[in-house]
DNA sequence: CTAAATGTTAAGCC
DNA sequence: GGGCTTAACATTTA
């Protein structure tokens, strides 16, 4: 579920609820407060990264599906009590599971920018780029998941994008050449719109090349798998097909 | 059956 | 208070 092209096929699967008016809320979240729900309209729903957003009048529901969350549109998930649930008075309910469900006070543009989500329209790779250079002394596995510069970017989509720029998950980002930092900016967006077009097409893991892989697709050698980085979250990489840049450092496997 | 995983946040410590 | 580390949460799959 959660990595940020997953998050725009829900937005997607529920655009039918928008302007829709809640008839009855309820769910297991502590923070929610279920009462005020009834009543009132749904005014946008979307994602940002890899948070759904409901946008009500009064502040906007931010739903986080973390690693396991999940949800139902118009069914229920057996045995399985809803952090949230929304009825509404056209008819149709949403479920949302094992999820963090949050309020968002404000106005939505004040607390999102839109322009470093790599699934949005309004993405900037100019900022992102900006962002990079302004804090480029970490390794390449981690800036790709740092959420303020590439909102929706999750590990499977890390792992993938720097095989395919042949970019080492250790490379350090101040090292790394002009022209791969820029192509580094276009596949995080590039590769996460084929990440959803593969998952609406239900063959997103007959893609991975080395994501939970054990040989290099390019050259055949067995792939390295590690915790790497600030992250601490499993990397899987061809030490013969992709490049370090900077400084060398000791790597504990797995 | 046990372990680990597409993730983040809060608590705890120095 | 800051900066770091650890724990917590939750569910499905291998």
């Amino acid at each position: 579920m959660p990595e940020g092209p997953s998050i725009v096929i829900l937005a997607e699967q529920v655009r039918a609820f928008e302007g829709r008016t809640i008839s009855a809320a309820s769910g297991n979240s502590k923070l929610i407060p279920f009462d005020e729900l009834p009543g009132q309209p749904i005014l946008s729903l979307r994602s940002w990264g890899k948070h759904f957003l409901i946008e009500l009048p009064l502040y906007t529901l931010r739903v986080h599906f973390l690693m396991f969350g999940s949800y139902r549109i118009d069914e229920r998930k057996e045995g399985a009590a809803p952090r949230l649930s929304l009825q509404f008075e056209e008819g149709g309910e949403l479920n949302f599971y094992s999820c963090s469900v949050k309020l968002v006070e404000g106005e939505l543009a004040r607390a999102y920018d839109w322009r470093g989500d790599v699934m949005s329209e309004q993405w900037s790779p100019r900022l992102a780029l900006k962002k990079l250079r302004e804090n480029s002394e970490r390794f390449a596995c981690d800036v790709l998941l740092d959420q303020d510069i590439f909102a929706g970017v999750g590990n499977i989509i890390k792992n993938e994008v720097l095989f395919r720029l042949h970019i080492h998950p250790l490379s350090m980002a101040s090292k790394l050449p002009q022209g791969k930092l820029r192509e580094l900016v276009k596949q995080a967006r590039q590769y996460s719109f084929e990440f959803k077009a593969w998952k609406l097409a239900f063959e997103l893991k007959k893609h991975w090349q080395v994501h939970n892989r054990a040989v290099c697709p390019r050259c055949n050698i067995k792939l390295h798998r590690a915790y790497l980085g600030l992250t601490q979250r499993r990397t899987f990489w061809c030490e013969r097909c992709q490049k370090r840049y900077g400084d060398a450092v000791d790597v504990v496997k797995i």
